[in-house]
DNA sequence: CATGAATGAGAATTCATTCAT
DNA sequence: GATGAATGAATTCTCATTCAT
């Protein structure tokens, strides 16, 4: 009992920190707003994070915790590669299209991340990323091994640029630079991804830059 | 020559800015240290920018038109499509590893633009964007009419699907998380990229998600 | 028995009250630290001192209160003069060496019974040391009659200045100041403080400043 | 021009701050209260001092650095040793009348040095004392190599315990606990010290403890 | 009595901006 | 235009004290 009360006080300050972060950035949102918003005092917010930083980060690191557990559910099955690879896709698509507010903390997570890369913040993504990469890695491997997937470098490496380009559609999302992401956009990347990853089965020739003729 | 001296001046601050902007990010880099990094007054960056928001801001105009130009010109020669999409490609690499400030700054000014969606930030980026898709898409098309590539979808679809990825391996840079962009790793995104929008002439059938086999 | 509970409740919060305040001062030391160190609740605190002041205040009475009654215990024989002097002084750095700690206090209590010359504090310290003053009075005036000393002064004045020596040593030994209270150090010092109480026997004479020689 | 205008806002934040940590003690001595009683922005201390800890130290500095310089003075006389030590006690007690406002500082540098051994206030008590003891230790040395004074034990133990026992005069004086430092209690104190220092001359036997009859 | 979460009045410090020189 | 001292609002964080359980 007591420890829900806990939990739900840890939960109300987190969740309004969501929304003032989301708001107003890491930098323009303060204590007093986040503890107006939770509708506690000030000081109350030390009892649960040590300080504005740390809120911060295990804010992000709950949120980001939860995309990729939902993630790696996905990738357990025994459906082929190419399968899985599309229900995450069509999984983290659907959450970006929700949750905005999501995308905006992470610009916010990146920026500071980028400064600081002796703090805590830099590490943290290192780990993040190194866990969508070996998720993502281990569906290419196993649709290479399959023969789903024609693979002519490290999987390592294209699991980083699938990630990669997923990073690009939400900053374009957040920024409104020029794409919707609706399904048409959603079906195009999934299409280009998908012959990037087969096009070599059927015509390794084409794939020799400046070899073209 | 009035106007001369003014304007070195003013380029002498706007170097000192981007120098502290990269290296500390926007909230943490203070008018002191800007004109201490410019060897001037803190009073003088007064007579040039009207506030630090506006000296970022201008700042960032400034170093992303030159980006956009460069590309530009690569884009206007007369060789087929695919090469001066390698060129493109290789032009921003290439500036990408010489300046990971740039990406720094970049992190900053996402997370600003963001959370300041009716800022004049916002609005800059959809014109930077713009132009970038713009000059993306009349590649494609130009690819696509020549039947260099082929696209099942919009150009400017792609386009942005392009520039999404190169945002995102940017991110990845920056936040060491992961891949180092090296050759290896721009000869795959490359290879990836070619097979994705070639792939479709040589092997159609491959393109139809769940049709494998 | 429940007086004793709340008694040894108590002592037990002056003790840890003592080590905290010893360790880090009066004005960084929380209660938060006190009564952890004194394995009990924070609010716990407050049903046995009032405040912090007030704890702090009822700590150092009841420390020196004990170091008083220690030495009025030698005092009371019935040894000559010299020798009861010598007692007290070796009792007295005898405790001085095993307790740094309560030195630091006093620099605390000094500190704040200097500033706050209409509060407690100050009141306390003159009865402190009238007592002390008193008791050194006695052993001084029993040796002068007893022809043991000879003092051309109040030996209430000689009291003062022996103890203001002994505080003086304190402080030096407590800022790591200049020398070690080694037994050469406690032997330097008695061996002068005799020869002051003293030397008039033997040599009058020489007391008289500007009539050397 | 700008310097001793400069110098002047200086001194007037010294001359403040001196007044309101003397009153109220350094813990309970706000940023706010000094900026006030000297009639500047709070801000503007932050332009001459790096901290309120710093503002104290210098203060402290300034003030005990003049108080040596003058004492330094007079031991560079070539007067009798015992002229130099009496005129040196006299200044000394001449500046301890003037101002109870040091002495309430001390206590507050002493506590403050106790307790953050390790921090800045430490060492410059160890070089301040260092100062004190060598001039003392000299005019020591210099009697008794003119056979003006007789010590048996090293000069430099004599003068630290002649320091203590001046600082702890000045406790009492300051705490108001028994004595006022009046002509008869000084010159009780010289006539003690001298006792002390002479004594050995004329009646050698009489030093020994417990050897008296 | 014991507990410890909640409180909120400060405290030190920062820094964009102003303006007299 | 250039300067940089002065400003003071704003911010993070602390901690003695209270009080419901």
């Amino acid at each position: 009992m007591a420890d829900e009360a806990i939990n739900s006080r840890r939960q109300g300050i987190l969740a309004a920190a969501r929304k003032a972060f989301d708001a107003n950035g890491y930098a323009a949102t303060t204590m007093d707003a986040i503890a107006a918003e939770a509708g506690v005092a000030k000081g109350s917010l030390y009892n649960y994070f040590p300080s504005k930083q740390d809120l911060f980060t295990q804010l992000f690191t709950e949120v980001i915790a939860g995309e990729i557990a939902g993630a790696g559910e996905l990738a357990r099955s025994t459906a082929p590669a190419r399968q899985k690879l599309e229900a995450i896709l069509d999984y983290w698509f659907g959450r970006l299209e929700q949750t905005q507010a999501i995308g905006r903390l992470m610009l916010e997570y990146w920026a500071a991340a980028a400064r600081e890369q002796r703090g805590e913040l830099a590490p943290m993504f290192q780990q993040i990323y190194g866990q969508a990469r070996e998720l993502m890695t281990q569906v290419l491997t196993e649709g290479r091994d399959a023969g789903e997937f024609s693979l002519q470098y490290d999987p390592a490496v294209g699991a980083s640029l699938i990630i990669a380009a997923l990073d690009g559609i939400q900053v374009q999302l957040i920024l409104d630079a020029g794409i919707r992401v609706d399904h048409d956009v959603i079906a195009a990347f999934k299409r280009g991804l998908f012959n990037a990853l087969t096009a070599g089965q059927a015509s390794d020739n084409l794939q020799q830059p400046g070899e073209v003729q």
